[in-house]
DNA sequence: GTGTTTGCAAACAATTTGCAGAATT
DNA sequence: AATTCTGCAAATTGTTTGCAAACAC
């Protein structure tokens, strides 16, 4: 039914997203796509990002500060969010999807997955405080 | 410096929050709000719920469906959401707060805490389905 | 009385959508 | 040629804010 189309948006989209390795907003992802298509839109970029999260390409991820982030890396990971500078990273850590069969054990209903957001200081911003505390 | 005022407003706010074991979102506070106050506005309810949540009395859940929950219960806990009807429950289980020390075991910042949120069927909506399997 | 809270409406920010033309197959 | 994709602007949605009047202390 659905019929998809080459674009060079989307795949300058597609090959922003995957080259960094935090995980930009549609608005980040506008800015930078703009300086190789200066007449894209944003509602492209949107409708772009939609169509890509369908087809699995990528993926949305909703931590709590109102705008979405788009991940390159499809594989189930998790997430850490500064909560100096709002920056959203992956976390590098053992597999926890144990966790999902925790909830079910006393859940009458269908536990299928889960998402868990890690909070705290990213090594960045530990960092810049350590430095303007030793001044 | 901050100086609260008594509100029969936000005192009913906090009410129809503690009588629910969901986390509504502020548009149905705001409706459920209007039967015993119907001139209350919605810039009302959100401020309140803005102050009681700096008050630490309630708390937001921000899971990924473009709208804020609330919740009465303010200690950790984790929840559950419902694919199909997209509800946001509690979920009773024991504490994992143990994966935040996984977590931090190959991560060079501070990890403070984690939110998790498990997604799949809520059991109402298994029992739906059922329902419709055998008929 | 002073200062906070309210209701209302207008403002906002992030995202979505309708449409005519451009690009892809 | 048929259909999808784009740019633009207008629309939508959830939430915030400015202001004068109402309320709490």
């Amino acid at each position: 039914m659905k019929n998809i189309k080459h674009s060079k948006q989307r795949d300058a989209i597609v090959a922003f997203l995957s080259e960094r390795k935090d995980h930009p907003t549609a608005d980040v992802i506008y800015t930078n796509i703009k300086k190789e298509f200066p007449k894209i839109s944003l509602g492209t970029v949107y409708r772009n990002l939609s169509l890509l999260e369908e087809l699995g390409e990528i993926k949305r991820i909703s931590c709590g500060d109102e705008m979405e982030h788009f991940d390159y890396d499809t594989s189930p990971h998790n997430h850490f969010i500064c909560r100096k500078c709002r920056s959203v990273t992956d976390l590098e850590m053992d597999n926890i999807d144990f966790i999902t069969t925790l909830a079910s054990n006393s859940f009458n209903g269908i536990i299928e997955g889960h998402k868990t957001f890690f909070y705290g200081i990213c090594p960045k911003c530990v960092k810049k405080e350590k430095n303007s505390i030793d001044t």
